[in-house]
Parts: C-alpha cells; sequence; structure tokens
RNA sequence: AGGGGCUUAGCUCAGCUGGUUAGAGCGGUGGUCUCCAAAACCACAGGUCGAGAGUUCGAAUCCCUCAGCCCCUGCCA
C-alpha cells in the first residue's frame, strides 16, 4: 500500500438543534486536530435529505452548523470548511461506489435498521445508500483520516471496503493511469481521548439525542445559562452519594454519565472528578457541574447568536470552502474518470 | 396498471349498525415528595378524526373524488 499525504476530513448532518453530544463527539476533536492536521470540515447537506427535511430549516440547521463550527474555533482560513452540496464531485463519486458497494454490504449496516425499523419498505434509497455517498465524501479528497464516533465506525469501516474494492477492481486501470498500486487511501478512524459518548439526561442508558421527546434530555450549544443550569438540575440520578473510586460508577448509568460529562468539559480524567466529588451529595456536585457547562457552553452559544446574524458572512465562508474544495475534488473526479474508462 | 386493506393526540391504538364538549396506554409539561433526581401520587396540555365535495336535523362513522402507505396479481425496462 503506498503512502498517501495525511489529510483529515469529516462532517456533521445540518439535521436539527446541536447539542453536547456533538460537540464533545465531534466539534471538540474537529478543532484539536487542526494543530497537527491538514483538516476538511463539512456540512453534509446532502445526507440530511435522505430523511423528511423542510427546506426552510435545512437552510437554517445548514447556518447553524456552520456557526457552530466557527465559535468552537475551526479556522475557515487556514483549513477547509463548507457545504457538501456545493461541491458536485461528492454526488459524482457516490455514484461510481455504488457500483462499487453491494447491496450485502449495505444490508448490514446496523444504523439503516435503526432508522428504517419495520418501515424498511418506505424510507428512501438514499438513506440506504448513505454509506455510499459517505465513502465519496472522504475518499473524494483522499482523506486518510476521519474523526468519527463510536456510532459512525460501522461506516467508516464500509468507506475501507469500498476503497479496497475500487483499488482491487481496476488494479490494471489505476497502474496503467500512473498512480502505482492504489488510487485510494484506505482512510483510518481516529478515535482519540476517553470515548465521550454522551447520554440522556433522563435515562442514561439512552444516548443524547436531538430527536428525543424531552429538551431536558439534552444540553443544546444554543442554551442560556439559566437553561443550562435548569437542565443540570433536573438531570436524573440515582439516590447514593458519588463514589470516590472509578469502579463505584459501575451500575450507575446516569452518575456516570454526569462525571463524564463533567470531566470532558474540565478537561480532566474522571478518575480526578471522583477524587474531588466521591463521597458528596449530586446537589452539590450538580452545582459545580451547571459552572463548568456553563463556561465550556455559554461562549460558543454567544459567539455563535452573533454569527447567525450575519447569514451573508457565514455563506462567504462556505462559498470559499466550496471553491477550495472543489480544487482538490476535481482532479480527484477527473482521475477516476480515467480509471473507469469514461471519454472526456 | 388491476384487486384488496389501511390513514383518529408526539407514538401504539379504541371508537359497535351515524346522535350531546372524540377516548385510553405510553410519552410530554407543571406540582407534591427527594440533598438533586428516580419511583409513586395529583394536575394539565395536545387532534380542523389524510384532503375535498356530498347525503342528513346531525358524519370519525354512510356515498363520491383525490392523495399517501401496505399486501397480492400483472405490465414495462
Amino acid at each position: 500500500m503506498p503512502s498517501f499525504p495525511p489529510r483529515v476530513f469529516s462532517g456533521v448532518q445540518p439535521t436539527g438543534n446541536l447539542h453536547l453530544g456533538n460537540y464533545l463527539g465531534a466539534i471538540k476533536k474537529f478543532v484539536a486536530l487542526q494543530a497537527t492536521h491538514e483538516c476538511i470540515y463539512c456540512v453534509v447537506d446532502m445526507h440530511a435529505i435522505t430523511v423528511p427535511l423542510p427546506p426552510a430549516d435545512l437552510r437554517a440547521n445548514i447556518r447553524e452548523v456552520t456557526a457552530a463550527f466557527i465559535a468552537a474555533g475551526i479556522d475557515p482560513k487556514k483549513h477547509i470548511v463548507f457545504n457538501q452540496s456545493q461541491v458536485a464531485e461528492h454526488a459524482e463519486l457516490a455514484w461510481v461506489f455504488n457500483c462499487v458497494a453491494r447491496m450485502g454490504w449495505l444490508n448490514r449496516m446496523t444504523q439503516f435498521k435503526d432508522k428504517a425499523g419495520k418501515n424498511s419498505e418506505n424510507v428512501s434509497v438514499g438513506l440506504f445508500a448513505y454509506p455510499a455517498l459517505m465513502a465519496a465524501d472522504i475518499l473524494v479528497y483522499r482523506a486518510t483520516h476521519v474523526p468519527v464516533g463510536e456510532d459512525q465506525k460501522q461506516h467508516l469501516e464500509l468507506s475501507r471496503d469500498i476503497a479496497q474494492k475500487f483499488n482491487n477492481d481496476f488494479a490494471d486501470s489505476i497502474a496503467a493511469c500512473g498512480h502505482g498500486e492504489a488510487f485510494f487511501p484506505l482512510p483510518e478512524p481516529l478515535i482519540q481521548g476517553p470515548a465521550t459518548r454522551v447520554m440522556s439526561l433522563r435515562d442514561g442508558s439512552k444516548k443524547m439525542s436531538k430527536s428525543d421527546a424531552s429538551d431536558y434530555s439534552r444540553l443544546n450549544l444554543s442554551d442560556d445559562r439559566d437553561t443550562i443550569a435548569q437542565k443540570i438540575r433536573k438531570a436524573k440520578t440515582d439516590a447514593e452519594p458519588l463514589p470516590s473510586e472509578l469502579a463505584g460508577l459501575a451500575g450507575r448509568p446516569e452518575a456516570d454519565n454526569l462525571v463524564g460529562i463533567f470531566a470532558a468539559l474540565a478537561g480532566e480524567s474522571k478518575a480526578e472528578v471522583l477524587n474531588r466529588f466521591g463521597g458528596q451529595n449530586f446537589s452539590g456536585f450538580k452545582a459545580a457541574l451547571v459552572d463548568v457547562a456553563v463556561d465550556a457552553l455559554d461562549p460558543i452559544g454567544a459567539e455563535m447568536k452573533q454569527l447567525l446574524k450575519d447569514s451573508g458572512h457565514l455563506e462567504a465562508i462556505l462559498n470559499d470552502g466550496a471553491a477550495r474544495a472543489r480544487e482538490i475534488a476535481a482532479p480527484v473526479m477527473t482521475a477516476v474518470k480515467d480509471i473507469l474508462g469514461f471519454v472526456r
């Protein structure tokens, strides 16, 4: 396998309010990677329409995710921030990958099975083909590293399968076109730091989700400080005081979750947090948690509000990012056409 | 395309042969309780009954048209 220059790609779907899970699980990591990698961060609006979404909502959500990227500290000048639909090469390569991927591979995707549920006959073809578009998102930049959460790992593995099958099926043509042994890298997951799986504030066994019926289940990036405080105060706990040791969190999902959130926001380990709060009541711990949560989230929310006031500025950022993304994607797509045998 | 079935609260569904302010469970919101929560209890909110037209004193319920979805049988590629 030849080596490819390192490049990070990741995307966030503009499908609803961004919450703490999105921030700790993705955006915060995107920010950190800027220091060490060339990064491309994409608002994947084409993925958002695999499920019904009113156009006005989609438009607003794209701006919101963009604002969150910037507010959280992503630098759109040094790196690339854009929305997917502006770079047609994503769709173009996705079609090619639809023809590389096998039905059987996609049938195994647990996220599809979850989302489709018993309505599997009634969901869009796009939802089924989603992983092929995701593979195209990554590989149209020949990205080598993808920061993903646990839930996206299976999709990334599929991207690797697609890249490998493409390299394999067209090996002769790839070599003949002067690309050596492999045209696409096999993108690797970047799962760094403690696994920050943020759970619902109402049920420690469920992931924090934008679709939960109760807004008390999540901390939104747009929540003001009073809302953050109220949600934490109402968060589910249990009857015991906090343990002093990590082992004491076993079987206590809600306590574990709150400690995990505290640790992630304060930049400490869970053990350090327990060292400090072990033996204390929840009311005291929650008060401290409100402080760290407000310190971490309120500035981002405030900056987002500012940015959202000027949609022209946000669009300029997206347009500029799209133009620079296209410069990378277009030659890759041209090479793919040559490899496949398309006449141009 | 033809035949059959379905469409009632956020979700799952009741509403018999037309009759007063359309219900339940779950979920949601508020309250009591609790170190904060949970559980429990109390209260509240939310539906133009898929859309439109019609019969009738009166339609979720009957007739017609349309749409969406599901199943079966075909047709085209």
